[in-house]
DNA sequence: CTCGTACCTGAACCGAGGTTGAGGTCAAGC
DNA sequence: GCTTGACCTCAACCTCGGTTCAGGTACGAG
């Protein structure tokens, strides 16, 4: 017989809510779109696994980078719905977002000397200035996102 | 009597589009959101003065950066709606995303360095972890977790 | 004058990322 | 047993940054 007393206490909306400091409607939210799970009581009330405070926290700092949900998805489907993921599992998903937020960092580098370069010299042309036609879009487009999650 | 042979070419919205690269509709909503002006000719169509070339390109780019219409608006409400902005108008403008950039910049890179230290820590705690609660800028809002969301 | 294209307006719609509210159930304390 | 608060669903609404569409007008070429 298995521990009842004590073992793996889930938490109710409400907890989730108050600890991970993010509303229930925004934890239904996630939930609708699949980015976390829950098990249902006898009365239809959900419960989680102490495992989702982290995919929560998780979700939350990706966004704070601003990585689009459905990306975080992605990330997240590799996960193990209810037990613990290792840590190879979270340092691999936290891999993906070095690359994609590096790869911002130098883009907003890039824009910022171009800001001041081309506003420095008055041109903002369509036609030559490299502020308007940043060949940034080109590395990102095409196939781009989808590497971040090959394994 | 004015030269009008070739003073001051005026722009129409399809012209401005092909120029810019914008679509119509959104140079449209550009104007009803008062982030550039037209005048009307007597049959009711716009007609844009060449500097809102500028305007636009200054617009997107900082769309690139991520800059909200509401922000760009603000800045875009210092320089003059139809004359030439000087070099000088220019460069306060780009002065104000440097700083943003630079914030932003800043952030990302805290965040990357959070991303893999904490994660491959395994903490991801909500009490604890930096990467959850960043104290960057606004160390102090509302109640603990909350400090999630920040900026 | 007619044709074709460019332009006009207003309203509806999109997707992302949620929030709000109505109306109904669950569960725990007195 | 009753009350209270936490929870449920579903639908409507919100902001942002636009696009699409229907129905109508302007204007230059032939």
């Amino acid at each position: 017989m298995p521990d009842s007393s004590s073992a793996a206490p889930e938490l109710t909306i409400g907890e989730l809510s108050r600890r991970s400091g993010v509303p229930a409607s925004a934890l239904r939210f996630y939930e609708r779109q699949g980015l976390i799970h829950s098990r249902r009581t006898s009365g239809n009330q959900r419960r989680y696994h102490r495992t989702t405070l982290r995919r929560i926290a998780f979700l939350r700092a990706s966004q704070s980078v601003g990585m689009p949900l459905s990306v975080i998805g992605e990330v997240l489907g590799f996960l193990p719905e209810d037990t613990a993921p290792t840590r190879e599992m979270w340092a691999t998903a936290s891999e993906c977002w070095t690359k994609e937020i590096n790869a911002r960092i130098a883009k907003m580098e890039r824009m910022r000397d171009r800001f001041t370069e081309c506003i420095g010299c008055g041109c903002l042309s369509f036609d030559v200035c490299a502020l308007v036609n940043p060949d940034d879009e080109l590395a990102s487009r095409g196939p781009g996102p989808r590497r971040l999650l090959q394994p």
